[in-house]
DNA sequence: ACCCCGATCGTA
DNA sequence: ACGATCGGGGTT
């Protein structure tokens, strides 16, 4: 018996950011050889989104996320850390959906929770910023059927933007 | 050149 | 509760 699996296509990143993070749970993120099924996502939404990074504007940082959906948005966090994103919506719209947590089930089985225990386990780095996720085999998001029931939250250590629920994570 | 801040995490 | 550690972005 064989398996095929699909791979997300940018049509899937270029709904609203709500429902692409919604959507996202359960979805089998993909990484060199590292295989995990997504259980903790955020949302972070345009210029207005005083959370999002690209609140600041347009800069050498955030332009990836004023791009074309589907490419990786990676970067350094309090300079020891990396944090996943997946950009979302169309392009000049800023957008981005955090992977907060995975059960990684291949090679090694591990709950990974926390955005940069993710991205340290999987030697994820800036070096995979800006990679179009839709496009790569090495680097991507496995469709699945399964829908997991999940919460809805504040976002987790965020200063500002704490009165939207944008964090969903699978009960 | 300088300063402040941060989508985290392990330790206490 | 707190410190580690460094790049981004604004200011001088």
């Amino acid at each position: 018996m064989t398996s095929s699996y699909t791979i997300l296509p940018r049509s899937f990143y270029e709904l609203n950011t709500l429902d692409v993070a919604k959507n996202l749970l359960g979805k089998i993120l993909k990484f060199s050889e590292h295989y995990g099924i997504i259980h903790e996502v955020e949302a972070y939404i345009g210029q207005e989104d005083p959370a999002c990074h690209a609140a600041k504007g347009f800069t050498k940082r955030t332009k990836v996320m004023f791009g074309d959906a589907g490419f990786s948005y990676v970067y350094l966090i309090y300079g020891m850390y990396h944090c996943l994103n997946i950009v979302t919506e169309t392009a000049g719209f800023p957008a981005a959906v955090l992977i907060r947590s995975i059960n990684l089930y291949s090679p090694t089985v591990m709950y990974l929770n926390g955005p940069g225990k993710l991205c340290k386990k999987l030697h994820i780095t800036r070096k995979n910023n800006q990679i179009d996720l839709t496009k790569s085999h090495d680097f991507c998001v496995y469709y699945s059927t399964v829908k997991p029931k999940y919460i809805s939250t504040p976002r987790i250590g965020i200063k500002v933007g704490k009165d939207k629920l944008w964090r969903f994570k699978t009960i």
